[in-house]
DNA sequence: AGACACTTAGACCAGCGGTCGAACCGATGG
DNA sequence: CCATCGGTTCGACCGCTGGTCTAAGTGTCT
């Protein structure tokens, strides 16, 4: 979504870039940031900025992509052996999800970025963000979910999108409910183990 | 949480005020606000807001918490005849969910402010904004989930306000899929029946 | 009448995201 | 060798934001 110049330039400049921007947004967020600043860390022009980037949302939503493709393409986004009964689903569901949260936790800065936009969804000014980064996800989400019924894991009395919905939002609990804790690597593991059991309970047919 | 000197004002000036604010921030959520629209649309001076007010974010916090008074006030606060068995609990607790949301579907504006204030968790500046009213719903909330537990409604092999988060998370998650839909309320008494059935498998014992 | 606290008013501030025209740079053509 | 022309860089500038501050009004009590 960035402007194909900026992919013209040399990977440092780049690098440089991003890195800035996803130390801002991270600490600030996405409304909370200061694009000012982001440049001024840069060393970059303002102009120059925005020869590269759209705007504000335009760098956040390279951010964000970035960071969703780099956390998804390593093990996590490729599905693993279709389980074909719900407890090994389940069991697969949990061990993802475990690996996903240790690399969250392994990256605080992406994780900080990422709740950020997770918890924007209202947000209207970030609408194409969400749908543009949406498609990282999406798809993953569906077909997971589309295993799940088929092989009788999932219940399939409620619209995909609600149980999708539901789901995220027991994780999206899970999560900033951990960020309180300290994160040690044994309370994720108890946390995961409860979450997804518990979303079991209430997902299974 | 205003300045004293706000409840001195006559009660038209206090709800051309309040309403001025509740519209900004319905409108365009907390951060997206305009303090000096809502100035502007009070027709008060800057001088003045900031005399009754310490800012963007008490007037906000005032909104929030006189909103939440409001709706909880009417009923939906007050505990119902304590139930003594798990049926009627989740019974209650459903029609008291519904009851809430039938107010909320009533009044928008009120809606999307309360709505824009629980997505915003994590934005640090509305910290004091999410103390302070947090105060007003959390007694019923844990109070709620104490009789659960102890009537052996819910269980209790979970951190308590980790179950608060898990049932706030799968409510917001309803909430925003419903707000996708046309409201009927058919539709709306479905989709509460259906989250607290959910609700239930997840979090009782 | 004078003193005093309370209230109102709006000019002013730094910082925000975003725009814009001038300057710079390397390659191309006469 | 110079002119020209896209692509690129730069920072002054714009309208706006939330927030500050001082000066002027207003009412009351002595």
């Amino acid at each position: 979504m960035p402007r194909p110049r900026f992919r013209r330039l040399t990977d440092e400049q780049q690098t440089r870039i991003l890195d800035a921007a996803l130390d801002e947004f991270a600490a600030h967020g996405y409304r909370g940031a200061s694009l000012n600043r982001i440049i001024a860390n840069t060393g970059v022009s303002k102009g120059s900025m925005y020869y590269y980037f759209d705007g504000k949302e335009d760098l956040y939503t390279h951010v964000i992509r970035d960071g969703l493709e780099q956390l998804l393409a390593e093990g996590g986004g490729v599905a693993l052996p279709a389980p074909t009964d719900p407890d090994a689903f389940w069991a697969s569901l949990e061990s993802q999800y475990l690996h996903l949260m240790r690399r969250l936790a392994a990256s605080p800065r992406l994780g900080a970025v990422l709740r950020d936009w997770l918890s924007g969804t209202g947000i209207p000014a970030l609408s194409s963000a969400q749908h543009e980064a949406e498609q990282e996800a999406m798809p993953w989400l569906t077909q997971t979910l589309a295993t799940g019924q088929a092989i009788g894991a999932v219940r399939t009395d409620l619209p995909p999108d609600l149980i999708i919905a539901l789901a995220m939002g027991m994780g999206q609990a899970i999560d900033t409910w951990l960020i309180t804790r300290p994160p040690d690597d044994e309370g994720l593991e108890n946390a995961v183990r409860a979450l997804m059991s518990t979303m079991r309970r209430a997902l299974q047919p």
